[in-house]
DNA sequence: CTCTGTTGTATAGGGTGCTATCTATCAGGA
DNA sequence: TCCTGATAGATAGCACCCTATACAACAGAG
């Protein structure tokens, strides 16, 4: 009976409410983004490449807290996607440097507000201070998860 | 100015918080169940079968809240890590009845053990009160979110 | 009993992420 | 200059999830 009671606890953890979340949270984006040919995992790219704050495949896989080979696979579909271009570093054999095609300019403040319109959607009936509170709540979680990670 | 700033606000969203939270968490669950020989998306159906709340492939996929193709395959890899079996459904030639093997069954309190020790890390920090909130406000999105995709 | 619509699984193909490993280039010291 | 360790990317192989589709077995109408 007790036992019975620990196996089915796991299912209402934070980690694997997290883990729903997520999953409903990119099935929603992911079609609010197709019609801009846009994926759900594009959008740290786009953001750091618009802005100046990374370059390079290495900086890009850091900005966007992944690991280097997943970069390198996402930046394959988004070249493929003709989103982005890569040129090679004069100065260094190893490197390009990424850099975004009009197009990906031209769709992507479309694509940020379809996003944060369906945040909005999926964040009704939460008043101000919940919704502050849930993302405070996230980021201490996430920084947890960082130092356990880390360790 | 202003188009600079809704680019980056999408990373400080909800949406792509609780994706890196979800992220961080499968990787340290997965670290701890790797030892017990455990996916990180195999407890729900483990959950499922010992409690006796699923037997078929379908009522499995529904408890896990996945897809039927990604249950198939989530059985095929439990098959084939010797943690369920299928009987066929002598009434239904289509269905077969699946059911946990000894050592599955002998290692789900374990893995159970260190994925709730993982939580509790992961919330390091939390008082009761803040735990409690961030699930019910958890539950809340997932609850919006299932609404949208209804839609 | 046959025909048709429904239902349970399987398969194909793709997105997003991971670890492990390899290669090629770079940079610095002997 | 030459070797060596560090670094940038590429590749292989896997987990986990998805949509779209195909297929076979079932169930009910006629």
């Amino acid at each position: 009976m007790e036992q019975r009671k620990s196996n089915s606890a796991v299912l209402s953890t934070p980690g694997h409410l997290v883990s729903l979340a997520a999953r409903a949270f990119a099935r929603l984006s992911e079609a609010r983004l197709k019609p801009l040919g846009f994926g759900i995992g594009y959008l740290p790219v786009l953001v750091a490449l618009e802005e100046g704050q990374a370059e390079t495949q290495r900086d890009l896989a850091r900005f966007a807290k992944i690991e280097q080979p997943s970069m390198a696979q996402l930046l394959a579909r988004m070249e493929r996607d003709g989103l982005i271009k890569r040129t090679p570093d004069p100065a260094d054999g190893r490197s390009s440097r990424v850099s975004l095609t009009d197009t990906a300019r031209a769709r992507l403040p479309e694509a940020c507000t379809a996003l944060l319109q369906g945040n909005g959607e999926a964040l009704a009936g939460f008043s101000d201070e919940e919704a502050a509170q849930f993302i405070a709540l996230l980021d201490r979680l996430i920084e947890n998860l960082a130092r356990l990670t880390r360790e």
